[in-house]
DNA sequence: TCAGACTAGTTTGAAAAACAAACTAATACA
DNA sequence: TGTATTAGTTTGTTTTTCAAACTAGTCTGA
């Protein structure tokens, strides 16, 4: 093929990650570990079925951990980066360093 | 606004410029200035259609400037960076750099 | 105790973005 | 003349994002 070597970087980006929906998710969950659903919608700034929804996206590809327990009666949800979760942000981080310094420098 | 401080960098990403199949070809043009269409294409890896309708996405923001001259009788395309092209690189640099030093880090 | 309001989410449907196939228009060349 | 090629655009499909409407359960007070 014929796409220039650096430019690989960026479309091997992971998607799922790259979204700034879900790239703010998991930014706050990369520094606080586990978070409520409703505590991280508020700090996050999306509805409650667009944050739903995204974190089904990131369930899906293994990045978070969705646990459902009931605290007096009332039901929480409470959500945790992966293992899988912190190296995705991990790779991610490294490819974007890559991109802004090398391509856009 | 309940927002995070330093979720907002984030949320105030450039769209534009974060897609990307236009980050590849606005670091492309970065780094040559100006392009025309069948080597942007070989370049970034797209159909042309698909190519097409990003360079309109992009022309419309005025981050790129478009020129048809004709070479030989033959119809070129050459784009071009814009100044406000390079600014929208340099802000989306620094949010990214914020994003990837503070935020994920 | 049951009607209305609240909490915590999920499902569904609409809008926007990304992509590629089909189309257009001009030239080349056999 | 007609068939192939080049350089793009338009159009229609698929995917993604988002939010409105729905569900299920709890609380509250008349």
């Amino acid at each position: 093929m014929s796409t220039d070597k650096g430019l690989e970087t960026i479309a091997d980006i992971d998607r799922v990650v790259h979204s700034p929906a879900r790239l703010m998710i998991l930014a706050y969950l990369a520094a606080v570990d586990s978070a409520d659903f409703i505590f991280l919608m508020n700090q996050v700034g999306l509805t409650r079925g667009n944050l739903s929804s995204h974190l089904n996206t990131l369930e899906e590809a293994g990045y978070v951990d969705i646990q459902k327990e009931f605290v007096d009666k009332v039901p929480r949800t409470l959500i945790r980066l992966t293992e899988a979760g912190r190296e995705a942000i991990q790779t991610y981080r490294e490819q974007m360093r890559t991109v802004i310094d090398e391509l856009l420098g």
